[in-house]
DNA sequence: CGCAATATTGACCACTCTCAATGAGGGTGG
DNA sequence: CCACCCTCATTGAGAGTGGTCAATATTGCG
């Protein structure tokens, strides 16, 4: 048995195995995974992965770079769902219709992976861990999603935003980079729409926020200087338990 | 093959197959996944299924009644995340960290069914077609989290009560039962914190669609007057797909 | 019957949105 | 290389939706 990290090494190049539980896996096992996966296809700033509406086929792996999903609105705007890392594993909401609900765009130079859906469904029957693990896969994204409501339905500006920071931090460093200073690849416009704010509103909290040095925001360059401190201003948000990624 | 209406009446007992999606088994299928779930257990009104915390062991399955989801926020209150109907599968979110992310409360004498999911992941394996089925209520469940989140992140007070009040009369129509009057199980407190409004908000927008003509409300009662305008005030936050139940 | 929980309604206030203007980068073409 | 433009971000002023507080029904239950 492999755990996760020992899983990183092996599969360098298309690594489903990183995706974002530990998985245990045979190594034969994670071959015959990994064989299903296409080739990574890179993709430039502003290029679609799928639209809302198209026939489903594929789950997509990010391999490198930043993806938002969002469901076009009927009067011409979006709201953006989420905004996914590499390691991330997007358009699982699409197995039931058959089709996409929401759109993916790249937000920076990216690598993706296609996972033909037909056969995961396969393999997953022959694998019983890999079954699991994509059970567990969907209840982590429907975990997410129910922390995403209580931030929709409770919480202020100033705790959306806190929120936002300190879970794209943990995001960093669970890839292995820094957690006190990033570039956040997404507009203003998009934090606003993901956390249902309007873009001035993120502005002004970014503003707030520098102004009382609990960060330092530069353009896109984030800062964070109290740690402690932002976490105690989304405290009143959190979910009483522990979170993933 | 079977589809689901049939299944409706194969199964009335213990009925896993009258689960949201129409699912294609053999009525060998059936049996085996019927076997699989616990006699039903009448539950009254207050009592919880789980609480948020507790370990997770079993998916359940409500046969009567209304059961909502909520998960406790750190100062005590909570986010209420769901109201489920019989035919609905509840705990799916437990199943990646193998513990029990909200609490399931009972609004009203309910029954339900527990169903082990020990036992379920290994007719999954054995099962193609049930391994498929529960990627699907997986993925439906993704749907309708990212609906809410349009709802809260982008929609009026207005709006998302026409929303709420729609999708609920869908959802007892799609029981058979009347989609123009009917017995909301919840409290205003309760579908106040599930849109993410004050519970005096609620009242007033009760008042306000009332006063138009559109519904009429009798405490718990709602009559539905005019679905056409109801859905029109919904309607500027409605997802641009079709939705299911 | 009376208490407690739930709902309704009103008045006031605050958070956030909208509108508007300014500023800062980044890319393109002269 | 600079001028220009266009997008994105910031900041301010005013308005509005919904929250909070408070008082008053209404209902359900012991």
């Amino acid at each position: 048995m492999l755990d996760i990290t020992s899983i990183k090494i092996a599969c360098s190049e298309c690594s489903l195995s990183r995706l974002c539980l530990p998985m245990s896996l045979e190594e034969q096992e994670i071959s015959r995974l990994d064989a299903v996966l296409k080739r990574p296809r890179p993709l430039k700033r502003g290029e679609d992965l799928f639209q809302a509406g198209d026939a489903f086929h594929s789950l997509y792996v990010i391999r490198a770079g930043t993806v938002k999903t969002f469901t076009p609105c009927e009067d011409g705007s979006e709201q953006v769902i989420g905004f996914h890392l590499p390691g991330e594993l997007v358009g699982l909401d699409a197995i039931e219709q058959e089709r996409h609900m929401c759109s993916a765009r790249v937000l920076e130079t990216s690598s993706v992976c296609e996972l033909p859906f037909d056969r995961l469904q396969e393999l997953a029957l022959e694998i019983p861990s890999l079954q699991k693990h994509f059970f567990r896969l969907l209840s982590q994204e429907l975990a997410k999603d129910e922390t995403m409501l209580l931030l929709l339905g409770k919480a202020t500006a100033e705790e959306r935003l806190a929120t936002f920071l300190i879970n794209v931090a943990k995001r960093f460093r669970a890839r292995g980079y820094s957690d006190k200073e990033f570039n956040l690849s997404m507009s203003r416009h998009d934090i606003g729409n993901y956390l249902g704010l309007a873009v001035e509103t993120i502005s002004r909290m970014f503003s707030r926020l520098q102004d009382e040095g609990v960060i330092s925001v530069h353009r896109k360059n984030i800062v964070i200087n109290d740690l402690e401190r932002l976490a105690a201003m989304a405290h009143r948000s959190a979910r009483c338990g522990s979170d993933d990624e």
